[in-house]
DNA sequence: CGTCCTATTGATGCCACTCAAAAACCGTGG
DNA sequence: CCACGGTTTTTGAGTGGCATCAATAGGACG
């Protein structure tokens, strides 16, 4: 159920099958959540937070003129709002990009993880500074880089983040998102993703076509991109 | 010494006296360090983290070109790099804007206190969920906001973040970076930084001279940037 | 098989960038 | 105390990347 989450902890250190269990333990059931649906509102007390079993769910702000700027995408095994444990609520909505499953797990179940085990704790510290180092490639696009290579690098970084739960076939992958989506991810419009697009599809460095992104030339991608993935931290060692 | 840290932990929930003392006796050492001075390099490992005593530091990432993406700019009281505990080694740059001062804390301490003090460890992990949290907010500028509304966001959360730890006179505080750092903090280019500020002067909302923000129409200002503290967490409750 | 959402393309406009240059500021040393 | 060089601030003129407006085509779904 949260083997892909699992997977994703055990690429940057081992956790044993007491931690495990623990982890397994520790979620009081499953949520479907329908496309579209808004599952956690920014502002409000939070006593659970979730793991994306499988699908796709973002992070997002909505802006007063109508506007809406995404934060964060998360694959399957992403701990998606584990920030809320500390925090008891959030700043910003979280909602499901296509109908995906979460596995809830209650906050009380989460402290009386930092009571008896320190090192899953650390685990579970390092999700969610990992997703702050996201969150500072993602600054970086929006700040310093252009439309063209922010695409790229987005298409890189979820190229990534996938294989790491072996949610990728090659160079290629699902992603079922629109271009209206893509847009508010990377704080563009829509119709300048389309032109993007089609300049790579020119170019043949990849395509994006029925929510699937063929990449057909990777290393010319990600120089676009000037993509390096060590802010993902792939390695694994002990934390 | 870390009384700036103390402060803004208490302005989240309470902080035992032994807590205080524990984290107290975490510091190896207390650095000076000098102004444009990267005490911090990406990519490197490490082995402890710095609280911000005095001064004033960011955190950026280099460009091939040679701009600057600033990712985070610390006021005292800021546990500047604890995500290079869990994370081991960090994917930016962290430097001195002005000649300040750390107090050094190694991990091992960090790993003593997250094997024996739960609620104390569950503060830090916070204090670097509050930096992601920021981290999202700054994503909103860059992808949402004009140039405008982007300057008199910063201006605002500065104001909002020195008042936590004392650090402001009212609706004015000490302010000792660069038209050029602030471009480097919002994605815009040093130019227009100056016609944006000239822009504010005329408008009687905000001045920002000899190093010095002060703040003419803190409601109207907050109104040019969409500005809401809910992202920066004030509220005192137990974690 | 009509309706709604998404993708695509063209025409036009504007916000912020680039290039250029002068003025103000600041620390340093004579 | 002032001369000096480097950095920062300020302003002007021109450009360009991405947004906006408008409209059609394509696809998914009931």
């Amino acid at each position: 159920m949260i083997d892909y989450a699992l997977n994703k902890l055990r690429a940057r250190d081992e956790v044993s099958d007491t931690e495990e269990a623990v982890l397994r333990s520790a979620i009081s059931h499953v949520m479907p959540i329908g496309k579209d649906v808004t599952f956690v509102r920014a502002d409000v007390a939070l006593t659970s937070s979730n793991i994306l079993i499988d699908g796709l769910v973002c992070r997002y702000r909505d802006m007063a003129n109508g506007e809406r700027q995404v934060t964060e995408v998360h694959v399957p095994g992403d701990f998606v709002d584990l920030h809320s444990f500390p925090l008891q609520r959030l700043d910003h909505s979280i909602m499901a990009l296509v109908p995906s499953r979460v596995a809830v797990v209650p906050h009380d179940a989460l402290r009386a993880i930092t009571e008896t085990q320190p090192h899953l704790t650390r685990l579970l510290w390092l999700a969610t500074t990992m997703d702050a180092a996201i969150h500072r490639e993602w600054m970086v696009s929006m700040g310093r880089r252009s439309a063209l290579s922010r695409v790229a690098h987005l298409l890189c970084e979820l190229h990534a983040r996938f294989a790491v739960v072996g949610l990728t076939d090659g160079n290629s992958y699902a992603l079922p998102l629109t271009q209206i989506d893509l847009a508010e991810c990377l704080g563009l419009t829509a119709i300048h993703i389309n032109r993007t697009l089609r300049e790579f599809r020119l170019r043949k460095l990849v395509t994006f076509r029925s929510r699937r992104v063929v990449i057909a030339d990777l290393p010319a991608l990600q120089d676009v991109a000037e993509f390096d993935d060590n802010y993902l931290f792939l390695d694994k060692r002990p934390r």
